[in-house]
DNA sequence: TACTACATCTCGCAT
DNA sequence: ATGCGAGGTGTAGTA
């Protein structure tokens, strides 16, 4: 053991009071009951506690928490006959979190400023909105009415209809399309058929792939494939192979 | 600045190439450039880099890092004129990350040791086992004949017939059903329909609850609805509710 | 609040 | 490697 419990005691408290940020490394037993029932038996893990009260517990390997705990939950800590307990509780979403500390490692603590926000570039909108721009990525007789119809018709991407007037509807994806982004796209087709009474509606599936499966289905019910890469992919990693490829 | 860029540099060069976990509160700017792009401007953040080579970007504030770069990564340190820069290149991800550190507010790095995996209960597995084992919370006539049986337009969570040989097809839901979940049974419905020649499949939905819409839909393609609750579900909340909170 | 669908989803499992 | 679906999914947007 590193930190002594008492002093980590001290620190714990006074850092929790404070709203800091606080990580720390030990060695600990880890039990959760809420939406599941877990146990970690006992290993070295990082915790990190925000000023909000969200706790993450992170083994040293992989990208996810093995545990946590959402924002605005109570945590507590006390001293044991040979361990202390860390207890978090959350009685709004009736999750509960026990760490048994056999010893701490290290210990960090500090009052964290940051009101800024992540400016992403790439989602599944950005996508719609280049198709919407950009119709004839589609067909040349695409014609977009709206895009994002977050109405009773559904939730579609891209809607619109060719110089035939028969409507059009499209579902965007940025990965990969499988079988259940065809069941989306049917969804609602069928409830732009019920809606508008008529049997000529057009769905297609923009995305840069398609799996075979997918492929099968969408084809069985007569709705369009179109491969198109989603905008700001791999930016840079394309300007870097444009840079090698020039020497 | 609390730590000077020249001691943290020796740091944390030593614990990265000795695999130790590190964490550092930092304040920063972040690029990232991958399957998205994204900007966060200057802020302080606590950065967790893994044995691994893990690297998260937390915010003060959160469930989720803000920014993240998978494991395998290939991090480097660097000094430039008035700022530290940290890069994360995944050459297999085609991912980038650039942390441009204006100071280090505190660091701490350690040789985590943990080979534990995290035992859980109370998962769809555990809800479909359920079922199988006791078949009556269905009906009174279903017989179950296998458990994740996987067809080519997916996989079925309990699969089995009533007393008349009628298919039976069962989609378990830990959670509230939403459309999507009927248009996966509906999808499994179909596929058995086709592959067994037969009309006479029904589909069941098994779930604690069930969106309006969704059980619309259930009703228009002749699925049942069955309310169930996932094993193991709040099982420390329940128990307290009896016990005033006596753990 | 409930419902819907995206996510730099991640992760495991099976083909 | 790819396909598929679950996740203690989390999160944002909307009615």
């Amino acid at each position: 053991m590193v930190v002594g419990f008492d002093h980590f005691i001290e620190e714990f408290k006074t850092a929790l009071s404070a709203n800091q940020t606080i990580t720390f490394f030990c060695h600990c037993k880890i039990r959760y009951s809420g939406r599941a029932e877990s146990f970690l038996p006992i290993g070295d893990r990082v915790i990190i506690i925000k000023s909000d009260n969200t706790l993450l517990v992170h083994q040293p390997d992989g990208n996810n928490p093995i545990n946590y705990m959402k924002p605005q939950s109570q945590i507590t800590i006390s001293k044991k006959e040979d361990y202390l307990l860390i207890s978090s509780r959350n009685l709004q979403h009736k999750d509960y979190l026990d760490i048994e500390v056999q010893g701490v490692y290290s210990f960090m603590s500090y009052k964290l400023e940051d009101g800024q926000k992540l400016l992403l570039e790439g989602s599944e909108k950005d996508m719609s909105d280049m198709i919407y721009d950009n119709p004839e990525l589609i067909s040349k007789n695409f014609k977009p009415l709206s895009r994002e119809e977050h109405t009773k018709y559904g939730f579609i991407d891209v809607f619109g209809h060719n110089d035939k007037n028969e409507l059009i509807i499209v579902e965007c994806k940025r990965y990969t399309a499988s079988l259940s982004c065809v069941t989306q796209l049917r969804r609602y087709v069928e409830k732009i058929k019920e809606l508008k009474g008529t049997k000529k509606v057009t769905g297609v599936l923009a995305a840069p792939k398609i799996s075979p499966n997918a492929k099968k289905m969408l084809l069985d019910w007569k709705f369009k494939y179109k491969k198109i890469n989603p905008p700001k992919r791999l930016e840079r990693y394309n300007k870097d192979q444009k840079t090698l490829g020039e020497y």
